[in-house]
DNA sequence: TACCCGTGGTGATATATGTCACCACTTGCT
DNA sequence: AGCAAGTGGTGACATATATCACCACGGGTA
């Protein structure tokens, strides 16, 4: 049994009716940062809902990975969704960024609370709007944007998405995320400092 | 009045209450090829579903456009289901390839259909699902192919939709679909034809 | 016929990005 | 102190793609 006030604070867009059974069906789990907790293949039974922290999914082809978007609190996973209502294979995989805490529903709640709770089925629908836009963002910028404008995009929406006031980030891991190598990261840095649009000290980053 | 059974084999997916619903409620339309049926910014008030035909979807950034996806018959466009039931303005524009026969919904209908018929509610996510996947491949391919393998892809998905043995298709179509530039498509084209990937002869493209 | 226009072809060159090799600096550890 | 490992910086070079300028061909049509 899941504490109502817990999921009421998460789902602020569900009812009573709704919420009641998250808390007798779902379950709630801590993960550590940087844990992946799913992986391209997979076969989903419990579809996350990310109540605190933050998650990040990425496409991947060989070594190589690129950031698609962020499971932010009061989200969940459409790719999950997608895998254990239809029983398919993901094609994504996701990695918590920050401690995060998750509300874990089997997936074959999905189909009924869907018919049964117009809210719940509408939180979906705002879901896959959400993430209809973010893959179109990026898409736009992978096509009509050069990798400075690129990563200073990634900047902004990095440091919007974690708080505070500079970045505490390595070029290695923008890197990874952007599809790119560290050395083409060092080189744009410099070059966005030269340009005063960015300041890098000790390994942080600040947007100016 | 929409005649039942042309909506029986457009949406064989859905019962008849939804069908009745249809039937009294929406229109159908004949478009002809080459008409932007949808563009950036625009606000919705009848979601289209396509009978026959086929619309293509792009993304657009000043001059510069890129092909998302193809909507085929018994498909509907989920940026016009967006912008339809939240009422946001459309971020793609989509033209018709073919002559295309579409059913048009109000979309005022589409939240209590959504609530009363379980199927055509589904019927959505599939669609978003779909979108979803056409989307990830789009990313996919961006990041990590380079420019012969896309065209490539995009050569052997645009037969696969279109039919025929043959694609009868411009070089400068194809650069305005893939978000470059002529000269690069024909340069590319001659590089695979010399790699026995495919032949050109009077204007037609064919794969081998 | 003579011209216009759409189409494809191509060299030259520019620019963006990727790759390799190596170095200097810091931090933590033994 | 001495070392290993991680990190950022950088030159040299390779490659992919974009851009510019121009030309040849063929079909329509004034």
């Amino acid at each position: 049994m899941i504490e109502l006030d817990l999921l009421r604070k998460g789902f602020p867009s569900l009812d009573g009716e709704v919420l009641a059974e998250f808390s007798k069906n779902a379950v709630v789990k801590e993960i550590a940062p940087g844990v992946e907790i799913m992986r391209e293949g997979q076969h989903v039974k419990m579809v996350p809902f990310v109540l605190e922290g933050l998650v990040k999914v990425f496409s991947r082809h060989e070594d190589k990975e690129l950031l698609l978007y962020y499971i932010r609190p009061r989200e969940s996973c459409i790719m999950s969704f997608i895998a254990g209502l239809k029983d398919q294979p993901s094609k994504i995989f996701a990695i918590t960024e920050e401690k995060s805490t998750l509300v874990l529903v089997p997936s074959h709640f999905l189909e009924k609370w869907m018919k049964d709770f117009p809210r719940f089925n509408m939180m979906f629908y705002d879901l896959y709007n959400l993430r209809y836009a973010d893959m179109l963002d990026t898409i736009h910028h992978l096509v009509f944007e050069k990798l400075d404008q690129r990563i200073l995009e990634y900047l902004k929406m990095k440091l919007s998405v974690m708080g505070g006031s500079s970045l505490d980030i390595r070029h290695r891991e923008i890197a990874g995320e952007m599809g790119t190598s560290r050395e083409v990261v060092t080189r744009v840095l410099r070059k966005l400092e030269k340009e005063n649009k960015i300041s890098q000290q000790a390994g942080k980053i600040k947007l100016l």
